[in-house]
DNA sequence: TCATCATTTCGATAGGTATAGAAATGACGA
DNA sequence: TCGTCATTTCTATACCTATCGAAATGATGA
């Protein structure tokens, strides 16, 4: 698959830095990452260990950082990495 | 120049996540990897517009995270940015 | 309709952290 | 020796955030 190139503008970075700098968020993208289909939050529950309202929140923070796609259907929230985003975070990493 | 591979362990890469995940920090970060010769804590401080303090707190973590060295020499303190561990860090990342 | 389930929102709390003023340290030059 | 300078340490403060219980929301199936 050939992704589309993504731009991090000074704010998205920071977000994705903060993002990454809890070990328990990093973990999650780790799990969304290697997950073949879209994990939901009840497997990510699973393997964390955390309650839900604590799941909820650091997805939101992925989310809102951009690192992740969630589509919602019907009961459950399928998320996805947006890997574009991610490789221009590492690339602009790279750059320093 | 040829850098000695570096391991990564756990504590450490959550370390590099925290002191990235500050602006000012990861500013810092920058004009250390930039600057040729070994900047100080002053022209940090001339550049980013921080108390003394603030520079020094910033510059410990960035120490204990391995991130980068000082090298102490009379009043002045000379940072380098440690090209093996950020060579690591990114390496680590990418195999998300 | 109703109970159940996945997820989110709200509210509270405990702990973390960026910031800087003031004082201490330690080196340097006069 | 003494004043100055770079840096660090101490301490306080204000803000941020990870966590979770409880309640709300919204979909599903009986």
């Amino acid at each position: 698959m050939v992704l589309r190139q993504h731009h991090l503008d000074d704010q998205q970075f920071t977000l994705i830095s903060k993002a990454l700098a809890d070990p328990k968020r990093f973990e999650m993208l780790q799990r969304i990452a290697h997950q073949g289909p879209a994990p939901t939050c009840t497997c990510l529950r699973e393997s964390l260990q955390l309650a839900p309202a604590t799941i909820s929140h650091h997805l939101k923070e992925l989310e809102t950082a951009g690192l992740v796609h969630i589509q919602r259907e019907g009961k459950f929230a399928h998320i996805t990495l947006r890997r574009e985003v991610w490789k221009a975070y590492l690339k602009r990493l790279s750059e320093i």
